[in-house]
DNA sequence: CACCTCTGCCACCGTCCTGTCACAATCCCC
DNA sequence: GGGGATTGTGACAGGACGGTGGCAGAGGTG
C-alpha cells in the first residue's frame, strides 16, 4: 500500500514541501540531495518511484536517470524548470516516465505521483490464464462469473481469487504459503490460517449451489487441492 | 507478437532512443531519416505501424503522412514539437491514429504503440466498433446517440464514452484502471473515485428511462461490468 | 460578465469483507 | 484409546469498499 518514494533535489524548500505532502499521503520518503546520493540511496534502499530534479550537483539529473535506467525499470518523475530546459528532449527521453515543470502545483504532482504509482503496479489477474474449465466448474476470469454444476457462484473477489488459483493447478496440493503468494500476494504478511478461513468461506458457498460434491479436499499436514470427479 | 515499425525522424538521439527501446520490446525496427525515403521504405518493407516526425527534411510529415494514407489503411503516430506546432486536430485529420508532443516519455509512447498495434490488429470488427447493439441498448457513436429500453438517453460527452466502452467489453469487468485509459485516456492523471462518480451519474440516466434495469454492475473490489439480460 | 453545464474531487455513511480468535471436531501415531 | 497436532467453524470487530450529495472550478454560451 504505501510506497517508498525518493525524492531527489538540492533545494530545501521543494524538498520540505515534498516531504510534508508525501508523508501526509501516507507515503515513505526518502531523500537525496545530490546525483551519487540518489544512486547510492536508490541501491541501497529500492524505493518504488524516484522524483529527481534535473538540476543537480555532483551528478546531473540525466546522469542520473540513465545511471538508475540501467539498473532497474523504476518509474521516475523528472522535475525541470522552465522551457528552456524542457527543450533538452534526449533528457526526457532517457526514460523518465513523466516530468513536472517547476513551479508546480503540490496537487498536480501528487496526482502524477499517484497516477505514475498506479500504472506501474503489477497486473497480477491480467497475465494469468484467465479461464478455466474443469468440468462441472467453469471459470471466467474476464467477466468475473464461476460456475460449478450449472449454478452461478456469487463469489467476493477474495472466494473467486482463490478458486481460480485452486483450479488453474487442478488437482495439484497447494499448500498454505503457496495459496498466500498466489492470492494475497508475495507480500502479505500474516497468518497461514487465513487461507483455512478462506476456504471454509469458499466451500459454504460451494455447498450452497450443490450440497453433494465437495471439490476442494483437505490433505492433512499439507494443503489444499481442487478435484473435480470428471478429471483428476 | 513482433510487428515492423518504421521509425521516421532526422534526429540521431530520438532514433536512438526509440530504436533502442522498440527492440528492447521484441519489435522490428525500420528507419528512415526523410520524407522520401519514409516513403520508399514504407512501400518496400509495409511496416505495421509508423512513427513519424512532423519536422523532416524533404519532404515534410503531412505529406507523407498524406501519401501514405493513399496506399494503404497503415496506422500512424505522429511526433510534434511542443504545442505550437501543430494543433491536433489538424494532425488526426490528415490520418494519423495518434500523436505524441515532444518531449514524450518512452513509457508513455510505448504505450500508445502498443495500443495502436492492438487498435489495428482486428481490422474486420473496427469498423463497426463505434456503434453497439446490445439487447435494449443500442448505441451509435457516429450519430451519438444511445438508446436504452426504446428511451433516448440524453447523455454527456463523458457518459457516451463510458458507456459505449462498457457496452464494448459487455460483459467483461473493467478495473477502474482500465477505465481512466480507455475513456479518460492513458495520460489522465486523476483519482481512481472519479470513475465511480461518472458511474453514478450515468446509472442515474439510465434509471430515468427504466427505474428497474440496473445494466451497470458493481463487481466488488474488481470494477464494473455491463451486462444486458438479453445476452451474458 | 453572468449564467449554465459538466465534471473532478471530497467527505460522509452504510454495507460488505475478511483476518483473527477461541473453541470444537477430527486425525494420526504411538 | 489418549494426546498432540491439525483443521473446521462461529463470532466479531476493524476496516476496506462503494454509493452518494455537494461543491467548486473549468469551459462554454449568451
Amino acid at each position: 500500500m504505501s510506497a517508498r518514494i525518493l525524492i531527489v533535489d538540492d533545494e530545501p524548500p521543494i524538498v520540505d514541501v515534498l516531504v510534508y505532502n508525501l508523508k501526509r499521503a501516507n507515503y515513505e520518503v526518502l531523500v537525496a540531495r545530490d546525483g551519487q546520493e540518489a544512486l547510492d540511496v536508490a541501491q541501497r534502499e529500492q524505493p518504488d518511484l524516484i522524483i529527481l530534479d534535473l538540476m543537480l550537483p555532483v551528478l546531473d539529473g540525466l546522469e542520473v536517470c540513465r545511471a538508475l535506467r540501467r539498473q532497474r525499470d523504476i518509474p521516475i518523475i523528472m522535475l525541470t524548470a522552465r522551457d528552456g530546459e524542457i527543450d533538452r528532449v534526449v533528457g526526457l527521453e532517457m526514460g523518465a516516465d513523466d516530468y513536472v515543470v517547476k513551479p508546480f502545483s503540490v496537487r498536480e504532482l501528487m496526482a502524477r505521483v499517484k497516477s505514475v504509482l498506479r500504472r506501474a503496479a503489477p497486473r497480477p489477474p491480467e497475465s494469468m490464464a484467465n479461464s478455466v474449465q474443469a468440468g462441472s466448474l467453469s471459470i471466467d476470469a474476464a467477466r468475473h462469473e464461476a460456475r460449478w454444476r450449472s449454478t452461478d457462484l456469487d463469489l467476493t473477489a477474495l472466494e473467486f481469487d482463490l478458486l481460480l488459483t485452486l483450479a488453474q493447478h487442478r488437482g495439484q496440493v497447494l499448500s498454505r504459503e503457496q495459496m498466500l503468494e498466489l492470492v494475497w500476494g508475495y507480500d502479505y504478511y500474516g497468518d497461514l490460517r487465513t487461507v483455512d478461513a478462506a476456504i471454509k468461506r469458499l466451500r459454504a458457498k460451494l455447498r450452497q449451489a450443490d450440497s453433494d460434491a465437495a471439490p476442494i479436499v483437505t490433505v492433512r499436514g499439507v494443503g489444499y487441492k481442487l478435484v473435480t470427479p470428471e478429471q483428476g
